[in-house]
DNA sequence: GTTGTTCACATACGAGCCGTATGCGTATTG
DNA sequence: CAATACGCATACGGCTCGTATGTGAACAAC
């Protein structure tokens, strides 16, 4: 049996996560403080340093969580590719579309890095991006793309798709600029691909 | 005649400047205190306050700097460059030099982004941006690379440079995965041609 | 069932940092 | 030489964070 005060733990921390995922997307990091966030899930500071450790710990907690919605999307939309191939360039263009939300965007790609270090280094060892590793890696042992080090190739479409989310995101007409990225970001994909065709 | 007065003031500038960097650099922005800073630079907050309006003022100071810095060796990189496609390239490659260095590493592509925002906003950025796009734009005239919006493929050129050099930055073994992702960039650009080989 | 223990969380306190308001002294102006 | 401007220092209050300590409910032992 679960007992009673495992269950009321799991719930405090949900609730502070709840409340630190809203109150860090929208002031960010820096500007949101324990005292509002704490307040606004209904507990003090001490819940959140005993849980958590101290603002960097609710911050990795917040980041894990996001990480691993975004893994589950990711392959979600390579599945319903219709080739692998298919699928990597699918998943190029949903992690664009995912950075261009406000939430991620602040959380995942600006304050994150800042304040916990590179993603590589984060404790899950940043699954989202593990996850286009291997997909990269299967393209290249069926031969279907050029024999490079998969886990360079994943950093750099990565870091293509996030930089074309962050121009979108802040272009005056985001509709124009989306289907130009996604063409070019394809164009440069292709790139990985085994010579010919 | 430049007054006396408006040259001292350059000197305090200059000495925040400096120390403020040395400070951002080592401990991260947020870490660094303002009290410590401008003790630093035989100073008071009150040069600080009075001369950058705050302490995102001096981060800006600090970033435009580097900023130029930055683009002025970009652009005798690429100058030394044999071709315009081999300047593209090697331009990409340096900037992933550059983000090897703590200094660059540290404010200019975790700090600042997350305290100042969009770094495709900043004044030297933009013009470096600027100048790589009218690079693709005449390779696209001159029919090297295919047709695709140059902006477009300026931007996620940039962004897969930047994504490598911050995971060669927090490698184990920086000189190890240095050529990978110089090997994946190339590869990766390449996807511009207009010719297959 | 009662008694003792654990532990999740609250409360209290001190220190550091930031921003503004104010004071001071020197360079500048007429 | 008197008056002003201004670059910078000083003083103060508020906010935030981390630690140290308190407390009451859930669990365990008998």
């Amino acid at each position: 049996m679960a007992t009673k005060r495992a269950q009321m733990m799991e719930e405090t921390r949900a609730k502070l996560i709840r409340a630190a995922r809203e109150a860090f997307a929208t002031k960010g990091y820096a500007a949101a403080s324990m005292d509002d966030i704490t307040a606004d899930a209904g507990l003090t500071r001490g819940a959140l340093y005993h849980n958590f450790g101290g603002k960097k710990g609710l911050l990795q907690a917040v980041v894990d969580q996001i990480d691993a919605e975004m893994v589950t999307r990711l392959i979600a939309a390579q599945e319903r590719a219709p080739s692998p191939w298919e699928g990597l360039l699918t998943e190029g263009v949903t992690y664009i579309e995912m950075a261009l939300e406000p939430e991620v965007q602040r959380i995942m790609l600006l304050d994150g890095p800042a304040v916990l270090g590179d993603p590589s280094q984060w404790p899950n060892q940043n699954a989202c991006l593990l996850r286009t590793t291997q997909t990269i890696q299967a393209l290249i042992d069926e031969g279907t793309v050029k024999p490079v080090d998969a886990e360079a190739a994943a950093r750099l479409i990565n870091g293509a798709a996030l930089n074309a989310a962050l121009w979108i995101a802040a272009a005056d007409e985001p509709r124009v600029v989306l289907p130009k990225a996604v063409e070019a970001f394809r164009q440069l994909a292709a790139g990985l691909l085994q010579t010919e065709r």
